[in-house]
DNA sequence: CATAATCTGTGTAATTTTGCACATGTACTT
DNA sequence: AAGTACATGTGCAAAATTACACAGATTATG
């Protein structure tokens, strides 16, 4: 059953019962009208009509297509007021991802998003592999390290993340405390995997030739975290995974640590208001010193 | 919500994830495909689809709009099923009408008919006026008199009916019984309006000068059948209603009294099987004797 | 009875829609 | 690493659709 058009036109002759009428209605020619008629008649091998001097009469299969076309013509009204009001309404899902690190700041204030909009249903789905947003896969993604420069993507700096060098009291136990005079020969690192070669504190090693000391490597900050905390090494580990893990500080933040992060969404999805509402919050509860602490 | 035909596209791009595999099964090139898509966003101000290199992947409105369209998909092949179908089967309703007189003869064949059609809903519309075929109002009409000769009508000749020129036992006895010889002086005539001037019978009284006579008119050839009954005076009745009158029959059928009897369909209908088995039966039954005697 | 008002129906021209060719980009495979 | 397959997107010509104008027919009206 293709031309739906076709369809809709024999809907309005038949809720109208002439032609002309219909025609108005629909805002096009009357010739149109009966020639959209008589290709659906001869589509469907039946009058769908009876043409007299007043005008044109349902027959059975006619007054069948109006009820059927009559429904269609509500659930498309419907549909059309669902999707253009949806712009506006903070509600349905929206899925936000990140790297599995985040979570422990990201949660607290979704949580806060989500109890502020009953209607939202928040999905947040962390991993270390990219969650494309032009698949589909989420509506808002935080990313860290260099600036994404997706062409689809709109890129909004969040918060430059600090990081710690830390030790776990395990690995102190054995190795002793890391001072500046020994970490460059006692000391083993955490690293990052050649995937996560860009870190800009993976250059403070390597700047310092350290490379070596490096024994432990991975692809996933917080993997990162996790191996320092069971001691395999001095890391460096976020604010917050260090008070979670009761890390000790060896040397606080430096200004060329920092890796930048980004609130990304998808250009076709950034004007509504749904995702304006996550973006807004993510940014206030960064401003208030929510996150990312 | 104009434009159903790009709802369709739009469904189909959403079924297949790609615009090649929509244009595909829609028949038409990929670049209308992306033009629909492109005007219908733009109609209803959202993004019915995120473009990406695999394809495309259907937005929360996308995804709505799919479901919506399916429902419709389905209720219009069911629609087209019905509609084909009809043709073939015997089922529905079936209006058809004749003037009131003919309803005693009629009746039982149509019962007949309905008994062996289960499916089949027969409505049997009596009066004097005219049931136009061309509005709708009937699918099958039996028409008396001068032959048809409407353009949109297919016309076919049932059976020539006879009359009886007939008298009332209580005519009899207030004015005797008529004979050939007292007929032209002392009897009273039940006769036809104007709108019936062109009765064959008619034309067999005014050429014997017997205008005069006609005391009693009536538009409506059961009214006279009536009339005959209560004594108005004497006049032609049908055989069935002479018998069910129990009147005295004064002269028998001439040859040039009978009134044409033609069965009318209209020509957008006439080919389809349900209306044929009507005709069918009504001839059958005319053949077999059982009707119009 | 004639006139006005509608409505359907068709040939023709203009407009819109569609199809084609080609460019471009991504994912997968060898 | 290069090639293949498949996807989207756009300028331009062809084709299909539409609008226009007018004819024909019926109903309503004074």
């Amino acid at each position: 059953m293709d031309n739906w058009d076709e369809i809709r036109t024999a809907f309005q002759v038949a809720r109208n019962g002439t032609v002309s009428g219909a025609a108005e209605v629909l805002g096009v020619h009357h010739a149109t009208v009966i020639r959209h008629i008589d290709a659906l008649e001869a589509q469907l091998g039946t009058k769908l009509f009876q043409r007299h001097a007043r005008g044109y009469t349902p027959t059975e299969a006619g007054t069948d297509l109006l009820q059927v076309a009559q429904a269609t013509d509500d659930q498309f009204s419907q549909l059309a007021g669902r999707i253009k009001g949806q712009g506006q309404g903070v509600a349905g899902d929206l899925v936000i991802t990140s790297i599995a690190v985040f979570a422990g700041t990201v949660s607290p204030i979704l949580a806060q998003i989500q109890a502020d909009h009953p209607a939202l249903k928040i999905r947040y789905l962390t991993g270390e592999r990219l969650f494309r947003l032009e698949y589909g896969e989420a509506h808002v993604a935080i990313r860290s390290g260099r600036a994404p420069d997706q062409p689809d993507n709109v890129v909004q700096h969040l918060v430059d993340m600090p990081v710690h060098l830390c030790a776990a009291p395990s690995y102190i136990a054995r190795h002793g405390l890391p001072s500046a005079e020994n970490m460059a020969d006692h000391h083993i690192f955490v690293g990052t995997d050649e995937s996560m070669s860009r870190a800009p504190f993976n250059s403070w090693i390597s700047d310092l030739g350290w490379e070596k000391q490096v024994r432990f490597q991975s692809d996933s900050t917080m993997t990162m975290a996790e191996a320092v905390y069971s001691g395999a090494g001095i890391g460096f580990v976020s604010p917050w995974k260090m008070r979670e893990f009761d890390l000790t500080e060896i040397v606080p933040p430096q200004p060329d640590w920092v890796t930048p992060t980004w609130l990304v969404t998808h250009v076709d999805l950034h004007r509504t208001s749904k995702v304006q509402t996550v973006v807004k919050a993510l940014k206030a509860a960064v401003a208030n010193g929510h996150m990312f602490r």
